[in-house]
DNA sequence: TTAAACTCTACTATTTTTATAGAATTAATT
DNA sequence: AATTAATTCTATAAAAATAGTAGAGTTTAA
């Protein structure tokens, strides 16, 4: 499951997305918008930030903006942003790769070689899913 | 991401399953084989009986045994029945659907019909990994 | 200089997860 | 009947993660 802070994370690209290009958005009206506590879209965005999906300006005036293309922000992005790992545990993830301490052989490990299936197939679709494609709809 | 539980659940299950027919196996014999803390894993066993995956004697002698065939035991199921909902948000469940708070139209939502793609085939791959499936690899 | 915005760190409250404890019950054996 | 060894059940506790709040600092336009 999605945490909150991924789900207003994409609410929040999603309503950047929809605005016309070179508009600033502040976070109040995003927060007011999409229904979220402001105070925590504030990390939030800053986070996004940081992380190069969006741009700010500071100051009067200012706010925030897409700089990444929609139809480059995928749901696996944004997912291992806020809540990490696709895959179902670390031993079977790509980008948060982490060896099981209970696990005598990992090549022997029953359990491993099905979750790597499902974070595959798992992956493929959040990787099919863009804040573009979602505002397409 | 997989809670301890699920994951021990899983490993509890895969032993089981690589017993000979009608052995029954003690909650110590699997705990020390997988593990897995004992009084933690006596709470899910008794959770897999409740949901009839498999079934118990009780007494001295007693342990617990599958009652379900391994294939039709599927990943989909265990998550299910300790993590709860395969999709992101609950919105875009099957098994666990509840309508989102902050959500205006459920139809006009940009997010929902993303999350249904994504469940539909998480969900799907879920299905096709068995505790057999497991086994035999 | 003022107003209005983002930036940053710290903190707190709540919930969920991960266990642990111990008494009660059941059944086989002696 | 007593003993032993197992499951069953409820309550509790400790730890971690999540969700949200507070407030001071910085930046920029007017």
């Amino acid at each position: 499951m999605l945490s909150h802070k991924t789900k207003y994370a994409l609410k929040a690209l999603l309503f950047l997305a929809q605005q016309e290009p070179g508009y600033i958005a502040r976070t109040i009206e995003i927060a007011n918008t999409a229904a979220i506590p402001k105070k925590f879209l504030e990390q939030i965005l800053l986070d996004l930030k940081r992380a190069h999906f969006v741009g700010s300006k500071q100051g009067k005036f200012g706010g925030y903006y897409l700089i990444k293309s929609s139809n480059e922000i995928t749901m696996a992005d944004i997912h291992r942003l806020f809540d990490g790992a696709i895959a179902l545990l670390p031993c079977a993830s790509l980008n948060f790769y982490e060896p099981c301490s209970d696990c005598k052989s990992e090549s022997e490990c029953a359990l491993r070689h099905g979750l790597i299936t499902i974070r595959e197939e798992t992956l493929k679709a959040m990787q099919g899913i863009t804040i573009a494609s979602l505002v397409k709809k």
